[in-house]
DNA sequence: AAAAAAATTGCAAGAATTTGCGGATTTATT
DNA sequence: AATAAATCCGCAAATTCTTGCAATTTTTTT
């Protein structure tokens, strides 16, 4: 079996189970564990699987357990913030999303500004309840507990009433082709009404969302008014979008 | 299993209940305490979790616990808590008013019981969205800042449609001859709202509380099916309560 | 086609990592 | 103060990793 033969074999694996081991790779490509080791190697040195003691897991896996994102992410999700606050003024309906760069931004609203501002998350609201200055409506449903958000019939029903000036959402997939899009069906929906709801159009995305692609389509490019990134992008990437009359910040 | 897998459980396991045990990962991950001790020895040491004796908790755990001690009386609203929770059965539809003795017995409901919890106040929410096998579902509505809880007509109107078992109601005043009284009128109706809504209710009251009477009525005393007091008390305190039905415990 | 060079592979030996266990020690609880 | 639980420490066994080297195969050069 050729070298390459089995190097694919391995990242097949790795797609399917998320994870290899360098024995039970061996006994299956019928080489020594250490030419699995050599393979494992060099296909972490290319940056597609990441090696750990006994075999290899998905790159994926290692940002799960790798503090480094959490501490470097929060500094672009901070930068996204400190950008959208410009667009809040006094006398605002907004309606934000439960993600959490919307947290961040919580946090940094100046407190003289008085908004009106209507969310489905428990730690927006929480946040927010430290403002003095900010009135602040909770759409209520069923808790989805992990996210710490409301979801379900309920949140679409009274996000429908709703008519704002102002929408701040989080992004988890953003393309020029498939607009933005979310892994989860119920948040695609209700995210839809929030932008239906809405006259103005704000994506927080972090630079990492921006071409991808998840499972549900929220809305197509061009619904989205402004988009905030963490870091300046290179023309060939913004264009596409800005043809489809969306404007970065 | 590989030792990164075991910590991704470990982060996702502390997201999901704010704790762990050592004892109990041992058993879930099937391998000896000194190696989950490791492994949370090298997570505390990344920042990743917060150690403590028997386990370890999120690091907002770890100064959340500080302003505990802020709370006033929180031994005798935990004793209260304490014996509130024997009323907890599976199966049933609860209402749990926004008061801090509630928050206490959200956070002791044992994790097993199925149950369905409504209930306006975030805290309450967000300490019943680490118990993995409670549906909860919140009211949403105007944010009372100093409070954390929604309040409004939108809170009043979904009270309306609910049919609760049992309701967890925390006191301001309560009084033979007043009843049940409030000093917030909104609040006042809400409460009301949330007693015709359920078949059963318990009021968990401070000792201080009794003889105490607020502004607002809100219901007169034998609407009231049980009181949950912090310590035993004088037949004749008692006894003017049991006589209008109201049994003590 | 032959020779040289480069790459690949397995093996062996020693180093490093990981893990469980017994026993001493510390911590929590009553 | 006593008891039980959790922790720490050192050690040993098992597994995995690294490294150098030799044999083999593949590729390149002449």
């Amino acid at each position: 079996m050729l070298k390459l033969e089995r190097h694919a074999f391995i990242i097949k694996q790795l797609k399917q189970h998320r994870k290899v081991l360098s024995a039970k790779l061996s006994d299956q490509l019928q080489v020594s564990e250490d030419t699995v080791r050599r393979d494992l190697k060099e296909l972490a040195s290319r940056h597609l699987l990441f090696k750990v003691h006994g075999g290899a897991l998905t790159i994926e896996n290692k940002i799960l357990s790798f503090d480094e994102r959490s501490v470097a992410d929060l500094d672009k999700k901070r930068s996204i913030a400190k950008k959208a606050v410009h667009l809040i003024h006094d006398g605002q309906v907004i309606i934000m999303s439960g993600s959490t760069v919307n947290v961040e931004l919580a946090k940094i609203i100046p407190s003289h500004i008085r908004v009106t501002i209507f969310t489905y998350s428990l730690p927006i609201a929480i946040e927010l309840s430290h403002h003095e200055s900010i009135e602040v409506i909770f759409i209520g449903g069923k808790l989805n507990k992990l996210a710490q958000v409301t979801v379900g019939i309920d949140v679409v029903n009274s996000v429908s009433n709703i008519r704002a000036d102002i929408c701040f959402m989080g992004v988890s997939g953003m393309d020029v082709v498939r607009g933005m899009t979310e892994p989860d069906w119920e948040v695609a929906h209700i995210k839809k009404c929030m932008i239906a709801a809405s006259d103005y159009v704000v994506a927080l995305c972090q630079s990492s969302k921006l071409n991808k692609i998840e499972r549900y389509v929220v809305v197509p490019t061009q619904n989205i008014d402004t988009v905030i990134i963490d870091e300046p992008l290179e023309e060939d990437v913004l264009k596409p979008f800005e043809e489809q009359g969306v404007q970065f910040v």
